[in-house]
DNA sequence: GCACCTCCGTAACGATCGTTACGGAGAGGC
DNA sequence: GCCTCTCCGTAACGATCGTTACGGAGGTGC
C-alpha cells in the first residue's frame, strides 16, 4: 500500500514534466528508484498503473477539499476557499494542475480514465452545489447547480491557463477571477436576479 | 498548401480520437491515405506536424471569432457570440475541443506548442477585452482584461468538461454558464459595481 | 532443513515508434 | 532524347515501448 502510494508519485512527477506521452513504465521505475519489474508484478499494465494514480490524485483532492470545509467559516467564505483549493496557487499546485490536463487529455482517448474523470467531477458538482446553496434561503436546486457548473468549469479552466501562461495567469488574477465569480453567482441563486 | 491543409486534417481526425499520445506519424499518413514519406518530406519531423497542425488549428478559430465579430449586432450580444464561438455546441467543435484538450496537455512537455498556445490565448485575450469595453462607456482597461480572464477561463474549461462528460455539461448549460457570465462581467465592468 | 510462496530485479521478446536512405515516377529545360 | 530536379512511396534502421519469462532472495510452515 505504500509501494503503490510512492510509484504513483513517481508518475506524478513524470507526468508533470513529461506529459502522459512520455510517462512510459521505465521512466516511472527510475523516477521511483525501482525497475519495471516491481510496477509490472504490483499493477499489471501501464494502464492500470496510470488508473491508480488517476485516483489517488482524486482522492487526494477530494481529501484536501473536505478538510477545508470543515473549517470554521461563513458560507460564502467556505465555497470560496474550497474552489481556490482547486486553484494553483503555490508550485506543489502547480505541478498537480499539469498532472490533471495531463490526465484530462488522456481520458479523451482512455475509457478507463474518463469514468474516474466523471465520476470525481460530478462529486466536485455535488460539493459546489450544496456550498452555494448553504451561502443563502434559496431552496431551489436548479439555479444553484446552474452555478456550480459555472464555478466548475471557471476554476478547470483557470487551472490549465495558469499551466500553460503563468505569466499572465498569476495567483492574484486567479483569485480575483474567483472571487468575482463566487460572488457574482451568490448573488444571482439567492435572489438577486429572477 | 493545400497538402499540408489536408495533412493536418488528419492530425485533428486522430487527435480528437486517439488523443496525441496515439497521434503517430503512421496513423496520420493512413488517415491522410499516403505514407510516412510524404510527410516526412513536407514536415521533417513528427515535431513539425504538430506544430504545424496547431497553427492552422488556431488560424481556423481566429478567423471564425473574426467572422462573428464582423456580424451586425450589439456589442453585448457580439461579446456573447464570440465566446459562444469556442463553446463545443455541435459535433464538429466537439472534435476540436477535443483537439484543443490535447495540444493544451501536450504543450506543457513541448515548448514550440507551448509558445503557440500562449499567443493564442494572449491574443483572444485582448479580443475579449476589446468587446468587453465596447458594451459600454467605461475606459479604464484594467477590470475588462480580469473580466476577460473570467470569461476566457470559462470558456476553457467548459470545453475541457463538456468533452469529458458530454452527458452533464449539455449544450444548454454551456450556453446558460456562458450568458450569465458574460452579464455580470459586463455589469461589474460598466460601474454596476465599485 | 526442506518445501513453498511472495516479491522483485534481470533480461529479452515482439511490436511500434520516429527517422533515414534509396529509388522510381513525372515534369521541365534544352 | 537526355539530364535534372522535385516529389513521394518503399523499405529498413536503431531506439524505445509494453509486456513476459525466469531466477534469486527472503520469509514462513512444519
Amino acid at each position: 500500500m505504500e509501494t503503490e502510494r510512492r510509484l504513483s508519485q513517481a508518475v506524478w512527477d513524470v507526468v508533470a514534466t513529461q506529459g502522459i506521452e512520455g510517462t512510459s513504465v521505465r521512466a516511472v521505475a527510475e523516477r521511483a528508484g525501482c525497475t519495471t519489474g516491481l510496477i509490472m508484478h504490483r499493477f499489471g499494465s501501464r494502464a492500470a498503473l496510470l488508473v491508480h494514480a488517476r485516483r489517488l490524485m482524486l482522492e487526494r483532492t477530494t481529501a484536501r477539499a473536505d478538510a477545508i470545509e470543515a473549517e470554521p467559516a461563513s458560507p460564502a467564505e467556505r465555497l470560496r476557499r474550497v474552489l481556490a483549493s482547486a486553484l494553483p496557487l503555490d508550485t506543489e499546485r502547480v505541478d498537480e494542475a499539469r498532472v490533471w490536463l495531463g490526465f484530462a487529455a488522456a481520458a479523451v482517448a482512455d475509457p478507463a480514465l474518463r469514468e474516474i474523470q466523471q465520476d470525481g467531477n460530478r462529486t466536485w458538482l455535488r460539493r459546489l452545489t450544496r456550498l452555494i446553496l448553504a451561502t443563502g434561503e434559496a431552496v431551489d436546486e436548479a439555479p444553484a447547480e446552474e452555478a456550480a457548473v459555472g464555478l466548475a468549469a471557471l476554476v478547470e479552466g483557470l487551472g490549465s491557463l495558469a499551466v500553460l501562461d503563468p505569466h499572465t495567469y498569476t495567483g492574484e488574477r486567479l483569485e480575483r477571477a474567483l472571487d468575482d465569480a463566487v460572488q457574482a453567482a451568490t448573488w444571482r441563486v439567492n435572489g438577486g436576479k429572477a
